[in-house]
DNA sequence: TTGTAGGCGTTATCAC
DNA sequence: GTGATAACGCCTACAA
């Protein structure tokens, strides 16, 4: 057991070559500079004393921390774990790790967080916080960071990026509502600043229209944050706004979850009095009371697929940038039923 | 705007100082050394060049990282979100990052994932995934690594922590169902190579003495993970036995949901035919179909509080180890209720 | 194929 | 109080 870790000096000193010497012949990319014999004696020598390249001296010398930043909402909102699980098993076998930032959607903790990664020289960024129109990734944009988005899209700033199709799994959800006999749908949507609260009332409304339903404007409140929380607030202002309706797509299943608090205190039942969709799928909320019906995608995937593109740009591979879609998927359980004749919150 | 970050030296040279003077008069703890005057040119000069010290170099030379290693079971777990959150900000605050690594309860992946955060030059460890006995801890305390255990024990190594107050717990649990006129109780314990498992079959056993109920050793049935599926293996095997049990304490949340599933596979209804009872109060179980009644305590200080003891180690305060234990509270909900005379899993 | 030399950016330890 | 110097551990022109 060497009381001092063994650094690259002991191995070539073992090994009886210069440290440069050492140095090519542990490096995959040079071994081939070095010869046969040579390699194998270092090697050896580095097994045998148990060396293990020091991560910080390398970063300062070749500028690659092999770390990248990771900035989310909040992992305490359950649809974010498995992602970062996705993300960081993928990140961890090519030698990266990540460093979780939870931003709370505040701008501010946002841009601490970011400079902050900067500083310790991140490689690049994967951000499940865009929105739309975003000063941060215009400066990375302008700084020429790698960054990749996840969950969310910001057309305006060419990233790559790795979401679901929202408007087509807004579509599967109002078309479900709809095949269910309803006709008078509320929408609980998003915030508007975010990608995904716009493509999911573009996605609503679509649906609507496909269906032949009318959209009433007073049926789409809008959340400031997705949360559980804002989701009952939207819920209770639109059964006092009471404008008969029967059931109530929501942006996430946050949002839905939300709604569900809103229906118990009016003694509602969901689904014999009014049918609420979700969009997430995210984890444990079959399990709720009652089991969300919600449109659901592969969170553990969108986080290996966005550490694949981050992977690319970091290794500088230049080529187009990719816009990754995962496809949507209806996932029908309890909330969700058929509309009976009597049944909704009917206008008094 | 420079091209490339500005460096000590850049800072130096525009306070037409030295970089060593120039590095004294912006660290803090050095500060003092340096003429009020010189002080103020150098960091004018930082200030106006946006100078941002290089943690990489930094770390080379005090071979400090300010950057801490946390394992974890699995993020997936309702659990940890919010403990991992505690410890991040209590972290953040004090210009430490977390590196997180998921071991699935598996000894080779966490000593994989250990091996690299040393490598990485990680200033100490936070652990939730200490066993009793536990090689991993063994040679951590050897090396002296500064390390603090969450949410779990290890007596043997004399390593800080910060858990619940298990026993005192399961006491409450089984506390409340004897309350409710339950006198048949079940345990479904939690994995004996882990503190909390063994810390709450000992409460449970204890909780049933103090009530002056026997414990049917072939009620106990011992989980191989804190998983749900673990949880309805166990649950479908004391049903199985079939000895007439009227309620089931699980040694964690996870274990409670998955006896929902096989109360439900034989139509027995919670808590009509079964109370069960969870330990953790995790995230959304307040929601699920029932609500669970378990034992909570609060997740986020269990992480700021592992970080402030993590710090200190760190910072190399000798001082006597400390153990810290958080209360429990019973948290009463839908999922159990009182013992009604034909209730209960009654043996043909 | 291998050795030499220099430097990545910072800080500790000397002198002055 | 400040400057000079060296080193942390590694990599990479360049030279031999």
């Amino acid at each position: 057991m060497p009381e001092r870790p063994a650094t690259l000096r002991d191995v070539a000193a073992a090994a009886r070559v210069h440290p440069a010497t050492a140095s090519r012949a542990l490096n995959p990319e040079t071994r081939i500079l070095v010869s046969e014999d040579t390699a194998r004696r270092v090697s050896e020598a580095a097994g045998r004393l148990g060396y293990r390249p020091n991560p910080v001296a390398r970063s300062l010398r070749t500028r690659r921390s092999h770390t990248v930043g990771v900035l989310i909402p909040d992992l305490n909102n359950p649809l974010f774990p498995p992602i970062v699980r996705g993300l960081e098993d993928k990140l961890g076998a090519a030698g990266y790790v990540a460093l979780i930032g939870n931003t709370d959607a505040d701008a501010g903790r946002e841009r601490t967080l970011f400079e902050q990664m900067r500083a310790r020289h991140v490689d690049g960024f994967a951000l499940a916080t865009a929105t739309l129109h975003d000063r941060l990734l215009a400066e990375a944009a302008a700084a020429d960071v790698p960054v990749v988005l996840m969950n969310r899209l910001a057309p305006d700033y060419g990233f790559p990026s790795v979401s679901v199709d929202n408007e087509q799994g807004a579509r599967m959800a109002v078309s479900h509502l709809a095949r269910l006999g309803h006709a008078r749908i509320a929408h609980i949507a998003g915030p508007q600043e975010a990608s995904t609260g716009v493509s999911r009332l573009r996605g609503f409304r679509d649906g609507m229209a496909a269906h032949e339903l009318a959209v009433d404007e007073s049926l789409i409140a809008y959340a400031a944050k997705y949360t559980v929380e804002e989701g009952t607030r939207c819920c209770r202002a639109l059964l006092a706004r009471h404008p008969g309706f029967t059931a109530v797509a929501a942006a996430n299943d946050m949002l839905a979850v939300g709604c569900y608090t809103a229906l118990d205190e009016r003694s509602l039942s969901c689904p014999d009095d009014m049918s609420v969709i979700g969009f997430n799928d995210m984890p444990f909320i079959d399990r709720l009371r009652p089991p969300l019906t919600t449109v659901r995608f592969p969170h553990y995937q969108l986080g290996t697929e966005a550490a694949q593109l981050l992977l690319e740009r970091i290794s500088g591979a230049g080529g187009p940038v990719k816009i990754l879609y995962l496809a949507p998927e209806l996932i029908v359980r309890g909330s969700t039923a058929a509309q009976h004749a009597a049944g909704g919150t009917a206008p008094a």
